[in-house]
DNA sequence: TTGCTCCTCACGTCACGTGAGGTGGC
DNA sequence: TTGCTCCTCACGTCACGTGAGGTGGC
């Protein structure tokens, strides 16, 4: 964390980041730095083999955006052709409109993963809810009785629970 | 979608669900019906080697159910250890409280995922306002002008725009 | 010398995708 | 015969995970 703190005082700092330092700041680990280094999605300074990387702090920033965007379900090949589009543009207009129709596509379907675990995220919650009841349950013949139990109602419980504890 | 229909009318209509009845049914894929089959996770009827899978119908709603703990970011393996939790306890007290333990930590990083997600779609969302001003714009110096543009000011653009436009 | 952090192969894993080649009833 | 839907291998893919074995400065 303090790694560059080190530094003779007075002397501008250092600001290179290490793998190490990226894996931390970025919240992924050493052989995600290294993998995305190698498919050019972050660059890291000129080296000779088997020294270490040095990364420019601006790095940091550019892992953290394609880790939200690998998280939200975008492909890295997808994250390629997004940060390579501009350039292989040859107008604003022709840039803008490749580019939003991209990205409307991408929403599109990143709205309907959000709603998806909306309903998940609903459901795990009356899960939890309804077994705090259960918690305190103790009849005698447990697993049998759980599926026609009358405190806890089948009408009332969803799809998960069903899957998982009423059956 | 209607294979059944062709039953001599008056028998009871056979409610078995063929491969592709649950891919379509279950907007997903022959091959993951059929890999989800084979790791214990939904189950057909008996059959011989090479004739067909039929699935009773409480097996669609038992895909329905994986494909969205699945994009919700559980694994396989955590579904199948969910689904087996309560018949591994011996008591309602116990399943009730290993079963929310399970659930409150997946809750949680369904939440963080959740979270990000709506970060990304905003800071996307703003980015498609921004390019509807850049389809209008016809700077001769067209991809290097961008990074000092006026008109899209830097100041509220957010570190996507930043990355996939403004540099 | 020990500990820590970095390095490079290189094989493993998870959840399927993707042909190739074959079957069975209208 | 053609078309459609089902089947079984079996290899491919994506995005890393996971050792094994080695280096360099305090």
């Amino acid at each position: 964390m303090d790694g560059n703190q080190g530094d003779r005082p007075g002397s501008p700092p250092e600001e290179w980041l290490s793998t190490g330092d990226m894996a931390r700041l970025g919240e992924t680990t050493l052989r995600t730095v290294r993998f995305y280094e190698a498919e050019g999605l972050i660059s890291a300074q000129q080296r000779e083999d088997g020294s270490q990387r040095k990364f420019p702090p601006d790095q940091l920033k550019r892992l953290q955006i394609i880790s939200d965007l690998r998280d939200s379900g975008l492909s890295l090949q997808e994250i390629k052709h997004l940060m390579a589009l501009k350039s292989g543009c040859a107008s604003a207009k022709q840039a803008a409109s490749e580019m939003s129709a991209t990205l409307c596509a991408r929403m599109a379907e990143l709205e309907r993963r959000m709603e998806t675990m909306q309903r998940v995220r609903s459901e795990l919650g009356s899960m939890l809810e309804m077994l705090r009841t259960c918690g305190q349950c103790s009849h005698p013949e447990f697993p049998r009785h759980c599926s026609n139990c009358e405190l806890v109602d089948r009408s009332g419980v969803e799809r998960t629970t069903q899957l998982l504890w009423k059956n």
